[in-house]
DNA sequence: ATCATTGCAAACACTTTGCATACGC
DNA sequence: GCGTATGCAAAGTGTTTGCAATGAT
């Protein structure tokens, strides 16, 4: 697999510790974390990190295409590493947004009622299944 | 048609003045606005209008489901009145969002790797006919 | 020494809350 | 007159900006 500091290289993006850790972090950690939840799972073994950094770093990192930056249902961005097109599912119960790999209608590069479509979301809502067997236990 | 304050009344919410220009204004106005664009189509008629009201009223609407409250692409909420299942559209020149009325793969109410969907939203984004032209004519 | 990166503090934008005033029956 | 609705001002979030201090070459 290829290093965090090489996808980092390969950009122009100078390695600093901050940069590599917050790329690694969403890398490692698939949760579509917003910014605060990068902050936070950084800030212990980074105490000097300051949220300033963090979001500036996400924002560098989407605009060089490594990240994609995702307003999915509420209001706060969140960030993936993940750049397969994908449906995302976010539970209401415990707020978790998982990736469902379904393929779907996909009318990306497609002209539909005289629009060019260049980006095509599929976002569902509802109850995950570590929710759903919570409730039967009951 | 249906009047607003036969709706409201229907919905055990007294009709207030702002409250039926609020609904009205969704209503024939289906440009998706956020709060402050309801707020600014309103206020030059209605001058004492708060922005307080036209956020409280927009939730409590949302709360009775007589409006859709959606986080479509970008960090705010749009509001609209249509409740047919339907695609949206956002153009990244213009920022309009269009309404399309193509069907689509409808998971609501599926069980789908074991989540329960109970919304299916399908967003997309590009630049609409009319940039296209704009675009053509330079 | 120079240029880029970091991070504090302040500013910002959107939204909610507290509470006093005004309205409607 | 009493309960509800309104709207100002203040507080609360998530995010961006200005700028001085720090770090890298």
């Amino acid at each position: 697999m290829e290093s965090i500091v090489e996808i980092l290289k390969q950009n122009k993006i100078s390695p600093s510790i901050q940069r590599v850790r917050i790329l690694e972090f969403l890398r490692d950690n698939r949760i579509h974390p917003t910014a605060d939840m990068v902050y936070k799972g950084l800030v212990d073994e980074m105490p000097t990190l300051s949220k300033t950094t963090v979001y500036n770093t996400l924002k560098l990192f989407v605009e060089k295409q490594i990240l994609v930056g995702l307003t999915l249902f509420e209001n706060e961005v969140r960030y993936e590493y993940n750049m397969e097109p994908h449906i995302h599912f976010k539970c209401t119960k415990c707020g978790k947004i998982y990736d469902l790999d379904r393929s779907f209608d996909f009318y990306k590069d497609e002209i539909i009622d005289g629009h060019k479509v260049e980006e095509h979301h599929v976002n569902l809502k509802g109850i995950c299944s570590n929710c759903l067997k919570t409730e039967k236990n009951k």
